[in-house]
DNA sequence: TTGTAGGCGTTATCAA
DNA sequence: TTGATAACGCCTACAA
């Protein structure tokens, strides 16, 4: 019921000065080791944690960190905030939320102000707002801390995350073609994103290597939504009727391409194949269950969390090298061999 | 390039007083007008904003509010999220996100902490962590400010916002057996939560006033998860094969009795009709499209937020009056006149 | 290795 | 209506 012990109380009681209680708690090397463990001893007795907003005050920093986005994905940020939480929470940081209009003007000055009004220490910045050069270049010219999770190396090691998407659909390409698919339709994403230029050109690469042609009109630019994707597998399947495995640039398209084959009357996966990306909660639900792509979602997010402290508390752990993981294809049964 | 302006500048530049300037800030009445105006311009000249950090250590405060739940549906959280953040930003608050995990026994200790360490100044809870008594009372006696939301009025309404799941459940019932349902089943939530409770008994009830008779042996307790919902939908159907329409306590479990009904060749809905509950994002993407209800989820995070606000800056609203929202009927596929 | 003094940017007390 | 002055709880030069 008392208020909570200061710095103050634990300096008296342990009969020392305040800075010196202050070098114990910032774990500074040069306190005797008797004083140390009375202080210690002191700080557990009375439970004493530093306040962050006088600490925060005094030393310029807040001990919160920003997740910035604009991703119509759920259950992809909500990954991201546990991931990114496990490590926070261990480390002593707090997690903020900011979800942003990407499209508005003062985007870039909207998260700008977040960061500042609030002090915010660094921030995580998911895609699409993560592909943004602008944004990426506003925070570094205001030298505020940040790490990006992409699908492409845009940005210093030390500042990003990236998942190799490309090589993911490498893999696809090597699947459905040695299951014999040869006539294959893409509904992709939008193509002003990294990710879905990436996802598109890994997978006609591969199939190219392997010798299957995918003519262009059999490439559909979806806009990543179910609704887009219902549009988009019409627009294929009645135009290129042939067609008889379709990679869609997410599951939730996917999850369109079900919908428009079931009200064709055509049979997934006996008479059509379908892939997605993502391996969304839907993946796994659909009838029939999708052959899907999964990122470590989880894992990238705490690897961004640990690169955003590392950077506030200046340092440079050695893992800050690792900054590419590679998401792995998660078979089903949307994908029959033909 | 240069700092931010602190209060101090903007008094030398007024010619006033530091003490004059935070009055004007925090739109204390006893201020002369013409002292106010001058005061405004020079704040809106210089761009000063109050910096947050120090704002707190004076005045106790931190501006920052705390999500408490342990809930698996991303959807629904990524919903209260946007919701209690429209009004947040609004007000000058910023949201911190804290899952939890309602099982262990610390975790009561988990939440005070988390809101001490940062001294948020309030908590909005989500069910079914809500329910706990032993967390409200704890806060309640820490002098924290909280809002939960819930599916019962199980606290004084200024503290609760609560949506009213018996009444849903009763329409839902009704609309069944107007198209002719006599032989239901149930795959119910777990019986420990109150949410759980509600539904079960809204539908029940409605049931019995409408003289249609659930027999025990086809009420089947699941566990809210879509394996769960498959293994009870398994259950249901081979004991009572005669059931022609279930009720499960939510989407996720509704898509299990899909799946498992594609499983036994089992039509659905010509054979056997659905119902769920949340509008998850399944709900609609699913085969055949789920008949479900929808929770005004957004527009109850935002009266929890606009509750908590007032409660720390101590404006009781008017509006703090309401508190109960009620949920509707989301009328799709997967139900059928029989 | 330890302590003193001053400052971070705001609000609160009390007088004028 | 205004203004000195002291908190708030911690950190950081600078000394000892």
């Amino acid at each position: 019921m008392n208020k909570r012990p200061t710095i103050n109380d634990v300096a008296r009681l342990a009969g020392v000065s305040k800075r010196t209680v202050s070098r114990v708690i910032n774990g500074a090397s040069n306190v005797g080791k008797a004083t140390r463990e009375r202080i210690d001893e002191v700080i557990k007795e009375t439970g004493f944690s530093p306040d962050k907003q006088a600490r925060g005050l005094a030393a310029s920093r807040s001990f919160l960190i920003g997740l910035i986005y604009d991703n119509p994905d759920a259950l992809y940020i909500d990954q991201v905030q546990r991931g990114v939480l496990s490590v926070c929470s261990e480390k002593g940081y707090e997690l903020v939320v900011h979800p942003c209009n990407y499209n508005t003007d003062d985007f870039i000055s909207n998260c700008i102000q977040f960061v500042s009004r609030s002090r915010i220490d660094g921030v995580i910045i998911l895609p699409p707002v993560s592909e943004a050069k602008e944004l990426a270049e506003a925070l570094r010219e205001k030298q505020i801390n940040y790490v990006r999770m992409a699908s492409v190396d845009l940005d210093d090691h030390s500042n990003i995350v990236v998942s190799d998407d490309r090589a993911a659909l490498r893999d696809l390409a090597r699947y459905m073609v040695s299951l014999g698919h040869r006539d294959i339709g893409i509904i992709s994403g939008p193509q002003r994103y990294y990710s879905s230029k990436e996802r598109l050109e890994g997978f006609l690469e591969t199939l190219n290597e392997l010798h299957v042609e995918v003519p262009v009109d059999r490439i559909i630019e979806g806009k990543n939504s179910y609704e887009s994707g219902i549009e988009c597998a019409r627009t294929l399947l009645i135009q290129s009727p042939r067609v008889k495995a379709i990679f869609a640039n997410n599951d939730e398209m996917a999850a369109g391409v079900l919908k428009v084959a079931h009200e064709m009357g055509i049979t997934v996966p006996d008479e059509l194949s379908v892939a997605g990306f993502d391996d969304n909660l839907l993946a796994a639900r659909v009838i029939p269950a999708l052959t899907t792509v999964q990122r470590p979602v989880g894992d990238m997010a705490a690897l961004a969390a640990r690169k955003i402290i590392a950077q506030i508390e200046g340092t440079e752990v050695s893992e800050t090298e690792t900054y590419l993981v590679k998401p792995h294809l998660i078979i089903r049964d949307s994908i029959k061999r033909v």
